[in-house]
DNA sequence: TTGAAAGCGCTAACAA
DNA sequence: TTGTTAGCGCTTTCAA
């Protein structure tokens, strides 16, 4: 059943139909210039030929590779994962393959940008969640594609997000508004223990928030650890440790809130009686601990960073380069004014 | 700075040089019959006009693409994404790209096997977490290159993944032995309704182990609901409506189990004085949620999945193929003996 | 050790 | 409307 013979090349399908390449190449792209009649006898040869043409020899050709490249750190998080999803949906429905590039870690990260695999691999790249550098942005001009970015900011190339700064003062007013006075802020770094421009941007709301609602920040109660869960914890535990505690905290991220709200659970402190805890992304988590948190559109963002690549790659002009997408308040249950003493 | 002059092309260095693109050729590939001090040369220059070889041409003349694909469903789940990151870090590892293919819903799916995209333009194919047709399996007969599988069963192509009747029945005489008799299942079935590969066999776990520890099955404590929290919601909520309730359940998945822990909180049931329950993968959410749970290594099977695969393309042959995995129980706060009253 | 030349499978410009 | 013919950038014999 299984021909494992050799796969039927464009010469064999117009040997079949007693017609030069030429025309089945244009056949079969669907350009003008064929008659219907030939086009059917084509497309059935093709058929029964079981043939599909050779990306590699096409790109050779034309110039174009068909293919794209999308860039994304810690893919095993579920915002990572949402938007890569967004991003593949596009672009395979635009005709693209996508070439995944997963960097994890700091020694790939800085490979990826020495050497540049994508160079004549692919027509284009989307980069996703990953805050870089001066020097990283800059190399990715000498690429010589277009490059778009997804929940990240890259200069001078176009990209998708969120407004951050709005998002965190809105998390931050929905506190003051039930009341807090003393609001401590958890941030996150990554494994080099830096801030990303993500969480950079969120200490702008935070901070900006907190001196439209007239609040005195404690230096103390702004806290950094490293992200995920565990880090999370360890934030809340050094929180718990202070002279005097928050009574409200803003996670800059739903999976640093579940750590946590582990480590409130552990100590026994009442939510939202004694302490609120608001989070950010709306990811499963928050719904499963029923945690109040800051909501984005994270498969749209990548959606629309697919979709400005391919518009990039096929006319050469991004219509709106720059979009920012909005944030909403999801109200849950681990936010609420101080209804026992407060810690 | 940034040169948009079209890239060097390998005759661009030979020229450079002044010597052939077979000379150029030979020696940027390490083959032999270069002298050493033409190879340094060589090098230098391709540097200097920042060359690098254009894949496709150089797959146009040996017919290797030089790429994978792996086909994944649900990348935002953690499973997938896990098994994706360690098969991708072996691939690139390899020296070769990795072309996502994210099928997540019936009518890519049908797609992807109906045209086979990935004809001609790779040279292997992973296939990760996909319970296959056996009309399926039989399509990628006609790929003409190797397939292995991770977490899946893909008939006479190799894969790796675990026992899965052996865990499940793990976690089944794990709460026999705590004294339970009356232990439920609650499966999951994806977007069509159907059950996986994986839920038979860890059904077929549960059953072998019930009838080892002498317990009678009740047909209406295996429930089935969709993938997920909200399945796993409801799917506990069904086992809580019935005439005697199990005293413990095995969830064929943390996130499964996750649901059922939001039920059960808001049943204001005890956990897990009043019903113990174990969930399967250990992923994060387990950790999170004192999960007790059967733990597998996800990233694991994608290393060997990549593994395998390279294997098959650079030399034809896998050493190993058909690897299974152990499975390790992970005791955590949600099982226990009865100690109160049992619904 | 190196060069010359054919060819991989396709596209595109030009002719017919 | 269709055919012919150069390439696209590389690899790989075969000669030198």
């Amino acid at each position: 059943m299984s021909n494992e013979q050799p796969p039927a090349t464009m010469a064999d399908v117009a040997r079949a139909v007693g017609v030069s390449t030429g025309t089945v190449s244009r056949a079969l792209r669907g350009l003008p210039g064929v008659s219907e009649a030939m086009r059917r006898r084509i497309l059935r040869a093709a058929e029964g030929l079981d043939y599909v043409v050779s990306p590699g020899a096409s790109g050779l050709a034309t110039g174009r590779t068909g293919s794209v490249a999308v860039l994304v750190p810690h893919i095993s998080r579920w915002f990572h994962a949402r938007a890569l999803a967004g991003a593949h949906h596009v672009l395979r429905n635009a005709g693209f393959e996508v070439v995944l590039y997963h960097v994890e870690g700091i020694a790939e990260r800085r490979e990826f940008f020495e050497t540049l695999p994508v160079r004549r691999r692919v027509d284009g790249l989307v980069i996703i969640a990953l805050s870089l550098s001066e020097k990283e942005i800059e190399r990715l001009g000498g690429l010589g594609m277009p490059v778009v970015g997804a929940s990240t900011d890259l200069g001078r190339h176009p990209s998708v997000g969120i407004d951050d700064p709005a998002g965190a003062a809105m998390a931050v007013r929905h506190l003051a508004n039930l009341g807090h006075q003393r609001i401590g802020m958890i941030r996150a770094t990554d494994e080099e223990g830096i801030h990303g421009g993500v969480s950079q941007r969120r200490l702008d709301g935070y901070l900006a928030a907190m001196a439209e609602c007239g609040l005195p920040v404690q230096q103390d109660s702004i806290v950094s650890a490293p992200w995920g869960i565990d880090g999370g914890a360890q934030a809340m535990a050094q929180l718990l440790s202070l002279r005097t505690p928050p009574t409200a905290v803003f996670a800059e991220a739903d999976d640093i809130a579940a750590g946590a709200l582990r480590s409130l659970r552990r100590a026994a402190v009442d939510v939202p009686g004694q302490m609120s805890l608001i989070g950010f992304d709306d990811s499963p988590i928050a719904d499963l601990l029923d945690l109040t948190t800051v909501a984005q559109s994270v498969y749209e963002q990548g959606l629309i960073a697919g979709r400005m690549l391919v518009e990039a790659v096929e006319q050469g002009t991004i219509a709106e380069p720059g979009q920012r997408l909005d944030t909403r308040l999801v109200l849950r249950g681990t936010t609420s004014a101080v209804r026992r003493p407060a810690l």
